[in-house]
DNA sequence: CGCAACTTTGATACAACTCAAAAAATGTGG
DNA sequence: CCACATTTTTTGAGTTGTATCAAAGTTGCG
């Protein structure tokens, strides 16, 4: 069975969504792209839906003071790219070097209209991406130190492997994902090690060294 | 024909949400509520779904440190109370007394088994709410006499009348909304005054009287 | 190893929050 | 319809968390 992870949900499920997730491994060719670099831009026709296979993937979209606002990180098995309309909300690039899974999106529809199971996993995607964006806006709402002690939590169980969290982004991709300064980060880091609610074994290695500190933070 | 009005989207459609909202319309007897009672409430069964008839409904969460979050308001033709898992994730109340069809999820479902339009409207129904609370997160990102001035545009497109926007929701629920406090709110209203952006005519109508001024902190 | 990019730390500024009180709006009973 | 009580909104003064600006470390790649 293939495991399936959407952002911010990493139980594997066996309904719906699975079969659509067995369809983009198994119909859509792995296409590689280079850290940096686009997959799609706002507004452009959404004519594939897409699966992260390895690497990490940003959708983003920058505000008019030239700020940019990261609306999600998409890790290995989660799908992304998904729209109702026909052109996309945002735009999405390559956190890392990464190689992602393509396909069409007009395939599926005619898939769909045979095998309902197909539009049950299309309706499913769309509500995880709306409770993940819910969430987003509640942390939003907390403090710098909440926001990024909800962050590794989040990052720690998405990725799930022992020892220290791995983070496939800079500091500059957690604040826009924040909406925090690379600075607060940095400082909110600093001043959770300081709790020893956490270790920093590098730049981009976390050890979460006191759970129930953070959890009380993200409560 | 039943003019549907999704939050943050006014036009009228007349795809699938349409002969959904004809549904509720028609399946739905209207329920009224009293200003500030419960709808529904986070985590209890979501066996119905929702559409206001008149008035204006909240929902919303209650934070740890005691805070309240609101997620959207909605206006008489809007749906509410989709919900993709078998519990209501937010809570839900009248914000002025109130009237709203109801209609029984199972029965929408049974239906939607031999009319896929049904299901098609109910994917783009969440399809357009995950869109309004995108719209949300970004908004949450600028200023508060940004968020402001954006808000006052938005109750103005989705009460599509002439003459001055009447808000139904009092300060602590824009504040709740927006992210900010009370008082912030009142001051923000008042630069935009200042500003001759708006005018305010009492303290829940306000009459927008350079919508280029708005548009510009909107943008 | 050396350089460029990234991250951390420090000092200061400022937007929004908090606390407090005045003013305005809304509801109620006579 | 008015007078009063209550709630809501506005305004004021001071505080604070996060942003900004600047510079010193660190990291990791070629």
């Amino acid at each position: 069975m293939l495991t399936v992870r959407t952002a911010n949900q990493q139980t594997a499920v066996k309904t719906g969504a699975d079969t659509l997730a067995l369809s983009v491994a198994q119909m859509g060719a792995p296409i590689p792209y280079a850290r940096d670099s686009e997959i799609f831009g706002e507004g452009e026709q959404a004519e594939y839906i897409y699966q992260v296979v390895s690497g990490a993937v940003r959708t983003y979209k920058i505000l008019n003071d030239g700020r940019r606002q990261i609306g999600a990180f998409y890790l290995p098995g989660d799908m992304f790219g998904l729209e109702i309309g026909d052109s996309h909300e945002l735009s999405a690039e390559a956190v890392s070097d990464c190689t992602v899974a393509v396909i069409k999106r007009s395939a599926l529809a005619s898939r769909a209209r045979e095998d309902s199971s197909i539009s049950q996993a299309l309706w499913t995607l769309t509500a995880r991406e709306l409770q993940r964006v819910q969430k987003h806006v509640l942390l939003l709402a907390r403090s710098a130190q909440e926001r990024v002690a909800s962050f590794l939590l989040e990052m720690a169980d998405r990725t799930a492997t022992v020892g220290p969290v791995v983070l496939p982004m800079s500091r500059r991709d957690i604040a826009d994902y924040l909406g925090l300064t690379i600075e607060t980060v940095s400082r909110a880091l600093a001043a959770l090690e300081g709790q020893a609610a956490i270790a920093l074994t590098g730049a981009r290695r976390v050890q979460l060294t006191n759970m129930r500190e953070l959890r009380r933070l993200d409560s």
